[in-house]
DNA sequence: CCGATAAGTTGGTAGTCACAACATATGTGA
DNA sequence: TCACATATGTTGTGACTACCAACTTATCGG
């Protein structure tokens, strides 16, 4: 490590917490980062010349002093998030100030093959370079995907919805657009967004849980850090087998996880075939039927297992559930809380909580553009203005 | 982050290096940390100058160019080791070398309090001072407690075989011995010495567990560092629920994991009461018994269960098992592995290798002792010469 | 014995942050 | 309205660290 790095991490320093904490005086950064005042204003001047931030007149207080100046992170620096789904693909330009600038999403009527979702990146990107994004500066794409996908190459293994195996999605985005490219697995880049933006916000150690419609994903954040693996795959708990503490409680042959707490399961129960998460969760909140009641309770019981393991083994001080998930959770937060710390081991569990999702529908999208961000916050000079 | 910070840096990083990997040359010190070759010469001046290193002439090699001296860690700097047992207490004096200087094993005729333990530590400490430590710096003390621990402030929150609950260790033994302490988990210590030192060396992300005769241990590694959790309580695999998928494979009514496999339940079918793990393996190895067969087969059919979830969730490069669970994996090596590999999902699973634990009764202390060094490394300059 | 190779040694340089002294902007109270 | 306290920005200097280039030393091979 040479004295240039310092000046990378410390520029990196800065530029993370404008982003993560959004705008905020050069004193406040002064006292956050322990550097000189005289460093902090070097730092943020090299940012601006670099222009990934501005300096504004300070927002008017009611306090003695001399007034600091607002730093903040520029909203026409974006990255690309992409999230390739099976009946759509939703695509957004996020600003480094956590804005969405722009957003679409387009609807399929066929499964996207890697290429094609290449081509419909950077066509979309080109639309919107000459419009929306016209004064913008493009650092990256991110990608989230439903399936098993190697952080270090962006290669996607396995995509079972998308029929994908072995697509190397990273290269064929990166030649249609000629940017850097990270690819990550939605549920983790969902739990990283919901670590900066979202429930587990403050929170170093996460186990975060998303139940879709096509099973349950997940990703854990520990110390701070998104926990990739070896190879990148981690966080996929729903190929687990449950603990069926009743056999009366198994709806499954094999037991696993996300066979038996489901959300086509909790649609039965109330009587559905289709419905978006909204209305589900409507559904849930206003069911009063026994069978409805039953079929929570019963997935609640097998979701225990699986959450009181996880405190065990992790100790995390927050644990986020998504998608049906959350619903679960809604239906009864002091019972499913309760049941994981009698579950766990008491001292692990004191200090967990249970918490619902925050984020909306932008989840995967924030995480996706969080990803193509981190090589820009590990090294502000390092990405050339356009 | 300062330029001081810098030197800070990378004299812990020279330090870890001999520190792990042994003696080496400067010329491999400049290669392995990118540095230049002034610097590496100036660094290791500085160390040596604050007695933690020695530089000696070059090992004769047959090579042209100017020999580069040898630095090694000072084997006169160490660590005191302590793992307080229920029918005994064991310390050791562990060099920077990774050498046991000194060992001992007192044996007890009742259960320790945490004063008790800290007397005798400081008391062994005396005597080992007027003797086989008189020259040696001593930097601090390490212990390992099979228990919770809060690793923050070194409470013991709960050790049921010792009979201790919220018991200050930590201070108790900082009082008695005016040394530093660091206090851990007896099976996260045994992780970290089996990663820094044995099976799981050079692996990244591992999984340890540790099967002993109160139950099951373990300890995560997590990009090379060893995971805590949010109160540093992580890595209780013992008091998770197994998956059972066949009744009959159910001895217990709770069916923890450690009531279900245990090395208690492989005495029985072996027809032993008590027998040390050197014996308990040999027992286990030349058991051709149908009844020790199957309940060898049992357990590790639990326990497949376990290591595929933790494969799933964690993708880890390397699964090591010590104590008793490693003679269920030698049992069977590849039938073991074959099976979490058929059970995990195939991507996470093709990149994990499930080996035996390597470090033999002197994990734990190997251990502890890290845990004493871990502040020398980060910060050669701050422990100050005796 | 000489050339090739590899590495140690030395003196100078550049980058980075800290610090002290001074300047500036705001609120408070007489 | 004005002096003063407070908080912060600004500027020039200094200390620390690693890098670099040039030189020196040690070994091997022919």
């Amino acid at each position: 490590m040479s004295v240039e790095d310092v000046r990378r991490r410390n520029l990196g320093e800065i530029l993370r917490r404008i982003h993560e904490e959004g705008p905020q005086s050069r004193a406040r950064l002064t006292a956050a980062t322990g550097l000189n005042r005289s460093t902090t204003a070097d730092l943020v001047a090299t940012l601006v010349e670099a222009g990934v931030a501005v300096e504004r007149d300070p927002d008017p207080t009611r306090r003695v002093g001399r007034p600091s100046p607002v730093v903040a992170a520029r909203d026409d620096v974006v990255a690309i998030a992409v999230n390739p789904e099976v009946d759509a693909v939703e695509l957004a330009a996020v600003g480094l100030n956590g804005q969405l600038a722009v957003r679409a999403r387009e609807e399929l009527d066929h499964l996207l093959t890697p290429a094609e979702l290449a081509q419909r990146v950077a066509a979309t990107l080109r639309g919107w370079r000459a419009g929306a994004l016209a004064n913008a500066r493009v650092v990256g794409v991110g990608i989230a995907v439903p399936g098993l996908v190697r952080a270090s190459d962006g290669v996607v293994r396995l995509a079972p919805h998308l029929e994908w195996t072995d697509a190397a999605v990273g290269a064929l985005v990166e030649d249609a657009t000629g940017l850097p490219v990270a690819v990550g697995n939605d549920a983790s880049l969902g739990a990283r967004a919901e670590h900066l933006f979202g429930a587990a916000r403050g929170h170093d150690d996460v186990v975060y849980l998303n139940g879709g419609a096509s099973g349950i994903g997940g990703g854990l954040i520990v110390e701070g850090h998104l926990l990739g693996g070896a190879g990148g795959y981690a966080g996929e708990w729903g190929q687990n087998h449950a603990v069926i503490d009743h056999e009366a409680d198994r709806r499954s042959a094999t037991g696993i996880l996300e066979d038996e707490v489901s959300r086509s399961r909790l649609l039965e129960a109330l009587g559905l075939t289709v419905a978006d998460d909204a209305t589900l969760a409507a559904a849930v909140a206003g069911a009063t039927d026994r069978d409805v009641q039953d079929e929570l309770a019963r997935q609640r019981r097998l979701l225990v297992g699986t959450l009181a393991s996880a405190v065990n083994v992790l100790n995390p001080s927050a644990i986020v559930l998504g998608g049906f998930l959350s619903m679960i959770l809604a239906a009864d937060p002091d019972g499913l809380t309760d049941a994981v710390r009698a579950r766990a081991m008491s001292a692990p569990a004191e200090g967990v909580q249970i918490l619902p999702a925050a984020l909306g529908d932008d989840r995967l999208l924030i995480g996706a553009a969080e990803a193509a961000f981190a090589a820009l916050l590990a090294d502000p000079l390092l990405v050339v203005p356009a």
